[in-house]
RNA sequence: CGGGGUGUAGCGCAGUCUGGCUAGCGUGCUACCUUGGGGUGGUAGAGGUCGCAGGUUCAAGUCCUGUCACUCCGACCA
């Protein structure tokens, strides 16, 4: 390609509202642009970027024997209204209608789709396992979209969904998939974890998400200094922590304790660590049918994780109670506590909190508190895991201290289970010749994200930097003095030369100073530059790595076989 | 969803508070000259219904009402 011809509009000033390295430089470099609202159109480069990132995933998902196919944009509601995610889904299911006022969804995600794809067709437990995945274009009507790719409304997603006769199958494959992720990642050159994660409305039991981590990540990520574990803050366990102060023994007893409402106002009330209190966090719950205030108790001192605690009563989401609402249904503000809570109230404990004794907690009255409290009548299911595990908690598999850091989220693998066959009647015959629903597999990556992730995590303060896999051109010939007929048939003779070999190879023949084309190679970051300039009649041409934006300087008859060598 | 901001030339902005003649600046673009190893320097140009609709006024980019779009912080993100 000629970089006279070539659609690369690059600017010298970023977009007034792009504030991350990728949103900035994908912009100026001409990468990318912005249409509307989360809604952006590759260029050329960006274009030849985004598919090599998704060769590279389609070579490895069709060696593990998965099948491309191609799935609508546009599906019928009534395939979401058959699983049960039509009222389920929130505001960024984008719904619309067509001129017979039928009813449609953007698909955000296809198992819907997929599971019709499939039920009534395979009908044997001898059709499976089966894999079909897509590279398509999805639209989530994102309540707040931003930072360029990595959160757009429309984006492109590898959504792949497995079919299998037992639970043992899904498993299986769910390792490939991790496997098969792994690779992507790291021919993509990225530094990435596999962590723990919630399924979320996706569903399933077992999930996993494939972070890159980066300090402009979105998502809260914990892990362990000492070994492997890692996990979305949303799902992070820790081990058991130790008290920090021996217990304050004290009889049962109810004290009147005026104006303490904060934990830290109780402590100090008492004289004890906040460890040996009970905080309560009151929340409403909304379900599909109906709304209900549900309380949910851990330490004082540690945090209530949000997604855990949904998770814990079975809500689309948890939000604040009114002052209004928490007095409606008999609560103290302040003074609520596990012990006699009125009975119409809902609660969950924190496991940690599980047989412990010596605690202060609200009395359910204005204005009291209990102390001496032990945590021994409640039932089983009363306990859950709730709390926020927090910079230095240990880990539960090797006691090792874990940290909290920052991650782009750019995978998820799920296992399904029977959730979406059974809710939408796909069933076949096992070899017992029973009639059973399948069990699925469901995994994404984000393709479209990925090309910001790229940048995100390879830039300096010039541009991008691209890899050798993922590159819009590999090498930028860069005439000096376009008018200087040296210079420029030594370097279209060069330029030719290494397409012929098959380095994907830019000249760069505008009639531009040096300096500015240099200033683009850095902002659009090729791997490599050679300049063609003044040091040709000593018979040199320099070598620049876009990386270390070291020149090296060769003879120009050697310089073809040693870019040969860069890319053999 | 809660709280802010912005909309004027392709891009980035000033002008609006305090209404007044032909709406400016930087950059980019066109032509010519100049320069030719780090976004050269110069001359001359093209390019704008001031987001949209309505209102007040002798007069509106500027004041009022409505509306749309974009965006920032936070919540949410299946």
């Amino acid at each position: 390609m000629r970089f006279s011809k070539l659609y690369a509009p690059t600017t010298k000033e970023a977009p007034k509202d792009a504030t991350l390295p990728s949103h900035q430089f994908l912009v100026r470099a001409g990468f990318i642009s912005q249409v509307g609202s989360g809604l952006y159109n590759f260029l050329p480069m960006g274009k030849i970027v985004l598919d090599k990132i998704r060769a590279i995933v389609k070579d490895e998902m069709d060696k593990t024997g998965a099948q491309e196919i191609q799935m609508g944009v546009v599906t019928p509601a009534e395939l979401w209204k058959q699983s049960g995610r039509y009222g389920v889904f929130g505001k960024e299911l984008c719904r619309l209608k067509d001129r017979k006022e039928n009813e449609f969804v953007l698909g955000p995600t296809h198992e819907e789709v997929v599971v019709d794809i499939v039920r009534n067709r395979i009908n044997s437990y001898k059709q499976l396992p089966l894999h079909l995945y897509q590279i398509t274009t999805k639209f989530r009507d994102e309540g707040r979209p931003r930072f360029g790719l990595l959160r757009g409304r429309e984006f492109i997603m590898k959504d792949g969904y497995s079919f299998h006769e037992d639970e043992a199958s899904m498993k299986e494959e769910f390792a490939v998939m991790e496997e098969t992720y792994t690779k992507i990642f790291n021919r993509l050159g990225l530094n990435f974890r596999a962590v723990e994660a919630d399924s979320g409305a996706i569903g399933g039991s077992g999930s996993k998400e494939f972070m890159v981590l980066a300090d402009n990540g979105e998502d809260d990520i914990v892990v362990c200094k000492a070994c492997s574990y890692a996990a979305n803050i949303e799902a992070a366990k820790r081990a058991k922590r130790a008290a920090d102060q021996e217990a304050p023994e004290a009889e049962y007893a109810k004290f009147y304790t005026p104006d303490t409402q904060s934990i830290d106002e109780v402590a100090t009330f008492f004289k004890i660590s906040p460890f040996f209190t009970i905080k309560s966090v009151i929340k409403k719950a909304i379900y599909a049918d109906k709304e209900a205030i549900v309380v949910f108790f851990v330490r004082g001192d540690d945090a209530l994780q949000e997604t855990k605690a949904t998770n814990a009563c079975g809500a689309l989401e948890l939000v604040d109670a009114s002052e209004d609402e928490i007095k409606a249904n008999g609560l103290f503000a302040g003074f609520c506590g596990p012990i006699k809570l009125p009975e119409h109230v809902e609660f969950f404990i924190d496991n940690e909190l599980k047989e412990e004794k010596n605690l202060i907690c609200g009395a359910n009255e204005q204005d009291y508190h209990l102390v001496g409290v032990s945590m021994f009548n409640f039932k089983d299911s009363r306990y859950k895991d709730l709390v926020e595990v927090k910079q230095g908690d240990r880990c539960t598999c090797c006691g090792g201290e874990m940290y909290i850091t920052k991650g782009i989220e750019v995978g998820h693998i799920f296992q399904l289970g029977q959730k979406y066959a059974s809710a939408m009647g796909a069933t076949f015959l096992d070899k017992n010749g029973k009639s059973q629903p399948f069990y699925m597999g469901c995994y994404g990556i984000g393709v479209s994200r990925l090309v910001a992730v790229m940048i995100e995590a390879s830039h300096d303060e010039n541009g991008c930097i691209w890899n050798k896999q993922t590159a819009p051109y590999l090498v930028d010939v860069i005439v000096s003095n376009i008018k200087d007929e040296a210079q420029y048939d030594f370097a279209q003779k060069l330029y030719s030369d290494l397409k012929n070999f098959g380095v994907e190879a830019l000249l760069d023949d505008r009639t531009e100073r040096f300096g500015f084309k240099m200033k683009d190679f850095e902002l659009i970051g090729f791997p490599y530059a050679l300049i063609v300039g003044k040091g040709l009649e000593e018979g040199v041409v320099e070598l620049v790595e876009r990386k270390t934006l070291e020149k090296k300087v060769l003879q120009k008859d050697e310089a073809l076989n040693i870019i040969k060598e860069l890319f053999a």
